[in-house]
DNA sequence: GAGTTTGAAACT
DNA sequence: CAGTTTCAAACTC
């Protein structure tokens, strides 16, 4: 297996980038297209600061493969562009070479992970581009990649959007159509970011990536790892590099808001919680599947929602790119007075910034939220909710002695490494959150449990599966007949297999014995309960469901050209990776068929195929042991199939090794 | 807010 | 692999 330095090495290697653009493949689809391809900058520094030996990706984890992260690096460099850096940036093109160059090194950096040769130059090209945005464009407004035009590109009256683009970007330069479209359509997602950042977030995971990679790795660059994480002050070189490492981490949660006034506080939004409000991409699959919950939350309880904008965005059939993004620049203004509301009710107090985090996740809004307390730990252990999540430690957290920071990047990585390699899956989902449908469709699936599942099962003795300290409730799923639960009454399936009871009868029960307080908690469950539940009857309507598939989709095909083996990782971005900090989402369009292929359910598909294939492929590969006897719970996926739904197991990628391969 | 309970994670 | 300890979240008062 090619190791990842293999590949850099090779696309590094200028002798291979020009091998590639003087093939005959590489000018005969020169010939096809009015684009024309465009040189990287000569810039001789371009690696010179290149560090090869940075820490082996922690997150070795198998989806690092270069070979996965290339084609969208630039994305999610550009989606998340420092805004700092940009202040410090001169605005126009008056830019100094140098500055250019040390841009273009800090992207290097980043694009060491990249490996395909055919976008090196490009990437280069538009980071260095990408400085010479004006610093007056909304940042959310900038499309994750920028393809840069060329100047007398005839097709942009063609090409919805392109007009954005002049306008953002400079010309001269080639657009890569391919990308442009990806990205248009990407692009539609932030129609409306104020109405919901998570929303956006999550597009933002899916569009990144080599975000799982990235998101540590870049930061790795020597000199920035002791960088404090407040030396914004510093040669924007070394801040451009620590701020990624930040950025990520903040890019995941920051408001669309607060990008509009990054310039002047966009540090401070770092550590803002409104990040908290988001569900972290990347993160676990299960934030995903429960995304159209997050809208529907959102539209009840916040001031920024899944509107029917995204839907029209989605559509992009009644305006064009550049209308949307006019209205959605407006919007974001006229939106800003929302933020300082969330930021109010965020950061008043930790203990308030948690409570509003709480009732995020328990609307499904998974690690988006994450917040550790933790004061033994470090933040270095699976104790630690952030740590487990894959994200770094912020602000809100209220951790002490915490490790789990950019600035210990190494420490983390090591640590993570070495709990991957006891299990590889520490890091993936827990629960495998399948499609809630099944409480809607009234089939045969509806009379077993849920068909999400946890992964491991769960082991409550005293809470009866009734709290949150069951894993399998807190994740909104049933229990299975991998918990070894006792006294399940898990209210969204029962162990036996029971149909998911119904919770104002668990309520009953539960009230019967309980006083005042724990009625009200009961509530709150019970409304985490219906909320879930609604959310399954509103799935096929939210607009985020398409997006869903597209980041399930970029999960599994990411990975789709890993060995055979744990399909069930492969599902969910490679079980590590699926976490924000090490999540590695990459679109492969070509790989894309074959599950669009299966799904022929359309959006909501998708995630349940996988889900499906996943349970019964993390219980097969469980590397504890515990769960490795063939789960049955799939009374409901057979049940399913049944319905007359595909689930066609093998077309779902392969999952790597967690392992490094050897 | 302090203390208790709980169950996962870690350890032996 | 089972038993024990540690840990931090969830929960209670």
């Amino acid at each position: 297996m090619d190791t990842p330095q293999k590949s850099i090495t090779q696309i590094e290697t200028p002798v291979s980038k020009s091998r590639f653009e003087d093939s005959p493949v590489f000018n005969y689809i020169n010939s096809l297209s009015p684009i024309r391809p465009v040189k990287s900058i000569p810039n001789p520094h371009q690696f010179s600061t290149l560090n090869f030996t940075s820490p082996p990706s922690v997150f070795t984890s198998p989806h690092l493969t270069s070979s996965h992260k290339e084609s969208r690096f630039f994305k999610t460099h550009h989606p998340s562009p420092d805004p700092t850096i940009l202040v410090q940036e001169s605005p126009d093109d008056s830019k100094s070479n140098e500055e250019a160059a040390a841009e273009a090194d800090a992207t290097t950096e980043f694009n060491i992970d990249a490996s395909t040769e055919m976008e090196q130059p490009q990437i280069v090209k538009y980071d260095v581009k990408e400085t010479n945005l004006d610093e007056t464009t909304d940042l959310s407004l900038v499309p994750y990649a920028s393809p840069p035009r060329e100047e007398n590109g005839s097709a942009s009256e063609d090409a919805p959007g392109m007009e954005m683009y002049d306008n953002v970007q400079g010309k001269n330069e080639t657009p890569d159509w391919d990308r442009l479209i990806a990205d248009s359509s990407e692009f539609l997602i932030f129609s409306s970011p104020n109405d919901s950042e998570a929303f956006r977030c999550l597009m933002m995971q899916r569009a990144s990536p080599s975000q799982a990679p990235s998101v540590m790795m870049p930061t790795m660059q020597p000199g920035s790892i002791n960088e404090p994480e407040s030396s914004n002050a510093s040669p924007y070189g070394a801040v451009s590099v620590l701020h990624r490492g930040i950025r990520r981490r903040c890019l995941d949660f920051e408001m669309p808001g607060n990008k509009q006034t990054s310039s002047e506080n966009n540090t401070a939004a770092c550590g803002s919680s409104s990040r908290c409000v988001v569900p972290s991409i990347g993160l676990h699959l299960n934030a995903l599947l429960m995304s159209t919950k997050d809208c529907k939350t959102n539209n009840t309880t916040h001031d920024y929602s899944c509107s029917e904008k995204y839907q029209v965005g989605l559509q992009g059939s009644s305006s064009t790119l550049q209308e949307r993004l006019d209205q959605t620049e407006t919007e974001t203004r006229e939106d800003v007075p929302v933020e300082p509301t969330l930021e109010e009710l965020h950061l008043s107090s930790p203990k308030k910034k948690r409570q509003v985090c709480l009732v995020k996740l328990e609307a499904g809004e998974g690690e988006s939220c994450k917040r550790c307390n933790c004061k033994k730990s470090k933040c270095l252990k699976l104790y630690c909710e952030c740590f487990a999540a894959g994200v770094y430690c912020i602000e809100p957290c209220s951790c002490i002695d915490c490790f789990n920071k950019p600035i210990h990047e190494d420490t983390v990585l090591a640590t993570r490494k070495q709990i991957e390699s006891r299990n590889p899956l520490a890091f993936a989902p827990k629960v495998i959150k399948s499609s809630d449908l099944v409480l809607e469709t009234g089939d045969d699936a509806s009379k077993t449990p849920a068909s999400a599942r946890h992964k491991r099962g769960c082991n409550c003795k005293k809470s009866n599966c009734l709290k949150k300290y069951c894993e399998c409730f807190q994740g909104g799923v049933g229990c299975s007949i991998n918990c070894r639960c006792e006294g399940c009454k898990n209210a969204f399936g029962r162990k036996d297999g029971s149909a998911i009871v119904d919770m104002e009868a668990e309520q009953e029960e539960e009230n019967e014995t309980s006083g005042k307080n724990r009625r009200a908690k009961n509530q709150e469950n019970t409304e985490v309960y219906l909320m879930r539940k609604e959310e399954s009857s509103a799935l096929p309507a939210t607009p985020m469901s398409v997006y869903r598939q597209q980041l399930v989709n970029s999960c599994c095909l990411n990975n789709n050209t890993k060995k055979p083996d744990n399909n069930w990782l492969t599902v969910f971005g490679g079980g590590s990776s699926s976490s924000g900090m090490f999540n590695s989402q990459y679109t492969r369009k070509p790989e894309m068929k074959s599950l669009e292929t299966v799904a022929e359910d359309g959006a909501e598909e998708m995630p349940e195929i996988l889900s499906h294939s996943s349970i019964d492929n993390v219980n097969a590969v469980s590397p504890n042991g515990k769960r490795v006897s063939p789960p049955h719970l799939d009374s409901s996926s057979s049940g399913r199939r049944g319905g007359g739904r595909k689930l066609i197991l093998q077309s779902i990628p392969t999952f790597p090794s967690l392992t490094p391969q050897h």
